[in-house]
DNA sequence: TTATCTTTCTTAATCGTTTTCGAAAAATGT
DNA sequence: ACATTTTTCGAAAACGATTAAGAAAGATAA
């Protein structure tokens, strides 16, 4: 409430004298100093953001874009986690946290637009459509960006180990003698499916497995109805998966509500495996076999490595920090049955 | 990039008449209006945020504030959900939104203060203990607030119609015979609670009807283990409920997995209804019983609520906005044996 | 003593807007 | 033709900070 001009005054200094004092700038006298910084205490001064920000270009406001395509937005769990892990993180080092979005005022303009308009030091994107001209836009430009769970030239992202969580699930499924194995997996356009298939088929490779096409299936993430059709088209085939690998946990219950609907139990019947870690999976009975994604990790990874290359544009280079996973055995992948 | 000094030499005006003219001022002739708006079109311009805000005192930017005992922050299913309504509504009227905290840089500020910093034109606060001192002090602070799920005396709330909800949940409960319901529930401390809880009691008062005192038991919200003991303490007496209500659709999942493991049946040997209508109850099989709050309306209303008092601060009163649930029947509530 | 260097502080410009007030030009009235 | 009103625009101050450049005073060196 009270400005810099009201506490000069009040210590007998000019302005700028308070603004180096408080900045601990080498041109001020120890003992202004500390007059200064102690008026400023008892008279509860704190800087204006805004003054600040127009005067020196730095806004210590970081923004997040996040913009799916069933606009599921921050009940999004995985990537609410996510943000919430880089909030954390962020306050720590004293950023304060701004939504992006396609306004100003009442009119539309460009993410990168908004993000100039509101000064933002940096901005993490997450589960967005990268293909999104305007996410390139912003890519491309002058802002420093993380992107989470994407690989982009320009910036650097942080990504969920999806290629090791795959395959320590599939070693724990085949160690419990699994051979027929089905995998719904998720959008395949997104880097996160393809990091998936990808360790998926070469897990199948370095076992010298097979499975028929016709065991790997496409169901969007988080859909419910989109998993029970996939599990109900591998049930009905004549020679049938021993475990099928969900894109998530969520879709997971769509199998197992087909799977229970045809009064088959699991794992006795069936065996599951779903992805994510989601708090859904940790509660429920039999616990669900799947693997738990390090959302806080991720998160605070992205500030840190956000935050670091706002702070030094020039040594900070651009990398890829992946995050691992772990397996959560749970119980709803069982001992296969040699059929 | 483009400030209003360049695009008023663009247009060979003055920054003053740029300014009127793009906020379409009376003291500016049409022509030279469209003109400057016309070039301001094509030359990309748009408003710096920190200028207006440091000149204006609007920053059309609204603090969310959310402190929980459990420290969950976006992780919080129905905080997050009611804030992705807020967060729709707010940037539909031109509102970005910004996290408050406790720092300003590396310096510990009160939530009050932070939002003085950061010149935020109004404050939402949900699900924060509302006896924090900090709290306190910006309910009874200069900036526009609208409380979630609280009420107060200086400013408007948004509540979850918690009576109502509980007593259509008894209201089907009853109808389907049962007579022996317990109820676990949350913080006895919260308004919410304090809702249900004289609601439940007035519902068994309309039908005359009592309950044993030790039908009603506490557990925290979204506790599953403490749910669990609470349904064990349950099933334990000499006369056990037919009917447990709990505190959310998670507390309700460690009931039902007590329940299970005791190798009774849902809802055939005991039935059992939740709160909230979060995803998982939507997923599950059988369906849950449960009151689904209408998360994205609650946030709507309060984004509403809240601009308009911004808008308009002398004309808009306080008030307390009630926004209904809605029962989801679900398959988890039975027929009561008469026994 | 005088010149030079340090230390410490101030003056003033600046960031990009908004807004008050005054001035010029155009329109109107007589 | 002159006075008056209205319309349209610009000059300048202000918001609250930062920072370059300069000034005053004290310290050091010759």
């Amino acid at each position: 409430m009270i400005s810099m001009k009201e506490l000069a005054q009040h210590c007998g200094v000019s302005v700028a004298t308070v603004s180096k004092a408080l900045n601990d700038q080498s041109d001020i006298g120890e003992s202004t100093k500390i007059r200064v910084k102690q008026a400023a205490e008892t008279l509860g001064y704190f800087p204006n953001a805004a003054a600040r920000s127009l005067k020196t270009n730095r806004s210590y406001n970081i923004g997040v874009l996040f913009v799916d395509e069933a606009n599921s937005g921050l009940t999004h769990e995985y990537f609410a986690a996510v943000l919430e892990g880089f909030k954390v993180e962020a306050e720590k080092q004293g950023y304060d946290i701004t939504f992006i979005n396609g306004q100003i005022g009442k009119k539309k303009v460009s993410y990168y637009e908004h993000c100039k308009y509101r000064n933002v030091d940096g901005v993490v994107i997450a589960c967005v459509k990268f293909d999104n001209p305007e996410v390139v836009e912003l890519l491309n430009g002058d802002i420093p960006v993380v992107t989470i769970d994407h690989i982009n030239e320009n910036c650097s992202s942080v990504l969920s180990d999806n290629v090791k969580g795959i395959q320590s699930l599939m070693d724990y499924v085949y160690e419990k003698g699994h051979r027929k194995i089905a995998y719904i997996h998720g959008q395949a356009s997104t880097t996160v499916t393809k990091a998936r298939l990808t360790s998926f088929y070469r897990f199948l490779e370095s076992r010298e497995l097979s499975v028929p096409d016709d065991y790997v299936l496409e169901a969007d993430y988080l859909d419910v109805s989109q998993a029970m059709a996939c599990t109900s088209e591998l049930l009905d085939r004549k020679d049938p998966p021993t475990c099928i690998l969900y894109p998530d946990d969520t879709a997971l219950i769509g199998g197992l509500n087909e799977i229970r609907k045809r009064n088959l139990r699991v794992p006795d019947d069936i065996s599951i495996a779903g992805y994510d870690g989601s708090r859904l999976s940790l509660i429920l009975n039999p616990r669900l076999t799947t693997i738990r994604q390090d959302t806080s990790a991720i998160g605070m990874q992205a500030a840190k490595k956000l935050i670091s290359t706002i702070d030094k544009p020039k040594t900070t280079f651009t990398e890829q920090i992946i995050v691992e996973g772990e397996l959560i055995t749970g119980e709803s992948v069982g001992n296969a049955n040699i059929s």
